[in-house]
DNA sequence: CGCCGACCTGATAACGCTACCATATAAACA
DNA sequence: TGTTTATATGGTAGCGTTATCAGGTCGGCG
C-alpha cells in the first residue's frame, strides 16, 4: 500500500527545509524547533541538542517571509537614496548601518536615480515588503512628498535626511548647510574677495538650497552687492546624479566671460568646484592666484585635487547614525504608546581650508 | 448586548487593510478581490469597478510578504556591492535596474563594506527574505566563496560581476581588464616609455588582478624588464572602499624616491591615478611632461582632473544589463526544466587617451 | 496528601494571500 | 434536449512561521 507516488525524498536538497522538516526528522513538534531556533521559551538541554544537530545537518534557515508575516515585523529598514555614486550616500549608509547592524536590523537600499517614478517604485517596494521603517534622503519634490504622506498615514516610521518635509510623525536629520555656506563665504570675504560667484544654482531656483542661502546671507551681512550675473547654473534638475563636474566647468566658463569676472567662486558641491578648477586650468588661470575656489561636502578626493580643495565638511556618518537611531526609536515605540514627539537634528558643518583659496594676486588690474 | 469591547472601528486607519477587509466592504469574496487586484481570471466589469472603488477608498496595497509566501517568489532581486561610493557600483546598478524595472522586479542593494562579516550578513538577509536571485559584485574571498556555494546549493540563482568563482550554476559578467591593462601599457610603450610603474598592487598579491596581469604581459611582449621596485602598493586590503587616492599618493612618492624613477605610471584605478598626480604636483613635477599617468575605469571625474586623465573605460552599465538579463533567465528558468548552461560574458574595454600621457620631456637627463 | 509553581512539550489557530477545485449561469452547438 | 464552452464567483486549503493555550511531569511545601 505505498500510496505515495511522490515518495518522501531522501535528500530533498534544493528545496528549502522547513521547520516541519526539522521537526519530523528530529522527532519533535514544530513548536519545539521554533523555540530552539529563536532561543525563547523552555527547552531541555537534550532536546535542544537534538534539534540543533538536525538544523545543522539540513542547513536550515527560517523563512523570513513566513516569520515576518507572523510576527508583523521584518527587522528590515529601507534606505532611499537619490543615487549611489555620491560619496555622501556612501558615508550616510555607513553611519546608518553601524547602528542598524548592532540592533539586529538588516537594511535594503533603493535609489531614485533622481526620477520621480523610480522613487515611487522604490517606496512601493519597501512598503509592500513591509519594511519596519524607512530613511529617506532623496531631494524634495511635490509628488514625492505626497507619497511620503501616504506612507506616514499608514504608520510607517520614517526619518528624513537633509530633506524638507514637515510632519508631526517624521523626524529629520540634517547638517547646517546654511551656516556652512555662510562660513565659507565669510572666509572668502575675510581674505579680501569682493566679487564671489556661486556655481550650480540661480537666484530663481535656489530658494531651497540652504548652502546658497548661507552664501547670500554672508554677502548681505558684509554689505556686498548680490549680483545675479555671478550666480550661474543649469536649471536642469536631471543629469547624472551628483551634479556635476560639467556644471562646474560650464559655470566657470560663463563667469570668466563676464565683463568683470569674480575673483572667487563657491561651488554648490565639490564636484562642481572640481569642474570649475578644470575650466580655470584650461583657460590658463591659476588657482588660487587668479581665482579662489571653494566646494561643499568634503568628499574624499577633495584632498587630492590640484590644488587640494578648500571645502565645507558635513558630518555625514553622524547624520546616518542619528537617523538610524531616531528611526529605531520610532519603530520600537510603534508597538506601544501613542505618537512620539518629533525630533529635528541639525548638525554643524565646518570649513576645511586647503589650497584652492587665497587672496587675489595683486597685479594685472 | 454589545459584546465587542473592541468594536469594529469605522476607520481603522493606520492598520493595513487586508484583502478580507476589502472583500467585506465590497460585499464579495476575497478571491474576487484578489482577481481584481492581480488582473487575472474572470471578473465582470461591474464587480471590478465595485472592488476597485473600495481599493482606492481604503488605499489598499497587497501585503508583499503574504503574497510572496504563497507564490513562492518575491519579485525581488538582491544586489551585493563592495561599497557604494564607487562610481562603478553606481553605473552597474543603473544597468541592472534598467532591466529589472522593465521586467517588474524590485531590487534591494546591500553592501559588504569590504568586511567578510557584513558580506555574510547581507547574503543572509537577502536569502532569508527569499530574494529570487542575487547579483554579486564583491571581491573574492575564501569565506565569501564558501557562502556563495551554499546559497547556490539552495538553488538561489546567482550572477557574478567581475569576480572569480567557478560553479556550473553561476553565470559571470565581466570586462576584459587584462586586455585593458595590456592596451594601456602598450600605448605608454608606443610613445616611448621604458620604465613604467604600477601603483596599487605588488607582484606578490597581484595574481588575481587582471589589469595588472595585462600590464605585465605587455611589458614581456615588448621585451621590457619586469622590475619589482616599480610595482608599489599597500597590501592592506581594508581601507575606505574604492582604494584609493592615498594609495596613489604614497605609491607615487615611493616611485619618485627610486634611484631611477619611472617615466610613466599605471594606476590600479582612477582614484589611485589621481592620488599619484597629486603627489607629482606636490613634488613640482609636471604631468605628462615629467611623468605620464594612466588610470583605469574612466570614472566621471577622470575627464575633469588637471590634466584630464588618460584611462581605460569599461562598459559598466552594459555589465549591469547583462548581469540582470542572465539572472532573470535563471530565475525564470528555475521554475521548470533542469539546469541551464553556464554563461560567461567578457566585454571589451577601451583606452581613452586624454592629457595625462605623452612622451617624456627629452631634457634634463 | 493535595496543591502550587517551575519546567517542558505539543496542538491549534492564525498572519494575508493565492492555487486549485467546485459551482453557477448563459450562450453555443449538435 | 443535452452537452460543451466561456464567463463569473465562491470555498478550501495551505505557504512557513509563531502566540497562545493546554497539558504534562516533577519537586517542594503546607
Amino acid at each position: 500500500m505505498t500510496n505515495s507516488h511522490r515518495a518522501k525524498p531522501e535528500k530533498d536538497s534544493g528545496r528549502h527545509p522547513t521547520l516541519v522538516d526539522i521537526a519530523e526528522r528530529a522527532g519533535v513538534a514544530p513548536m519545539t524547533v521554533s523555540r530552539v531556533v529563536n532561543e525563547n521559551g523552555y527547552v531541555s538541554e537534550a532536546m535542544r541538542e537534538k534539534v540543533q544537530r538536525v538544523v545543522k545537518e539540513l542547513n536550515y534557515h527560517p523563512n523570513g517571509l513566513a516569520r515576518s508575516l507572523k510576527r508583523q515585523r521584518t527587522q528590515v529598514v529601507g534606505i532611499l537614496l537619490p543615487d549611489i555614486a555620491n560619496p555622501f550616500s556612501a558615508e550616510l549608509v555607513r553611519g546608518i548601518q553601524e547602528i542598524l547592524l548592532a540592533r539586529g536590523y538588516a537594511s535594503f537600499i533603493c535609489t531614485s536615480e533622481r526620477s520621480v517614478e523610480r522613487e515611487q517604485a522604490s517606496l512601493r517596494a519597501l512598503f509592500d515588503h513591509r519594511a519596519d521603517g524607512i530613511i529617506v534622503a532623496t531631494r524634495e519634490t511635490p509628488t514625492g512628498n505626497e507619497w511620503l504622506s501616504r506612507l506616514v498615514e499608514r504608520n510607517l516610521p520614517m526619518v528624513l535626511v537633509g530633506r524638507e518635509f514637515r510632519h508631526a510623525q517624521v523626524d529629520r536629520v540634517t547638517a547646517d548647510h546654511q551656516k556652512g555656506g555662510y562660513e565659507a563665504t565669510k572666509y572668502l570675504i575675510s581674505i579680501g574677495h569682493k566679487r564671489i560667484g556661486f556655481i550650480g544654482v540661480s537666484l530663481a531656483n535656489g530658494k531651497g538650497l540652504r548652502r546658497f542661502q548661507g552664501y547670500l546671507a554672508a554677502l548681505r551681512d558684509h554689505k556686498l552687492p548680490v549680483e545675479e550675473e555671478l550666480m550661474v547654473g543649469t536649471d536642469a534638475v536631471s543629469g547624472p546624479g551628483y551634479s556635476t563636474q560639467n556644471d562646474g566647468y560650464q559655470g566657470m566658463k560663463r563667469l570668466l566671460s563676464l565683463r568683470k569676472p569674480p575673483t572667487a567662486a563657491f561651488g554648490r558641491n565639490d564636484f562642481t568646484a572640481i569642474g570649475a578648477m578644470c575650466a580655470l586650468h584650461d583657460t590658463g588661470l591659476a588657482v588660487p592666484e587668479d581665482v579662489s575656489i571653494v566646494g561643499f561636502d568634503n568628499v574624499p578626493i577633495a584632498a587630492y585635487t590640484s590644488p587640494p580643495l578648500t571645502t565645507v565638511d558635513q558630518p555625514t556618518v553622524e547624520q546616518g547614525r542619528q537617523a538610524a537611531s531616531l528611526l529605531l526609536e520610532r519603530v520600537e515605540a510603534s508597538t506601544g504608546s501613542g505618537p512620539r514627539a518629533r525630533y529635528e537634528v541639525n548638525l554643524n558643518c565646518h570649513l576645511v581650508v586647503r589650497q584652492s583659496t587665497g587672496p587675489k594676486r595683486p597685479s594685472r588690474g
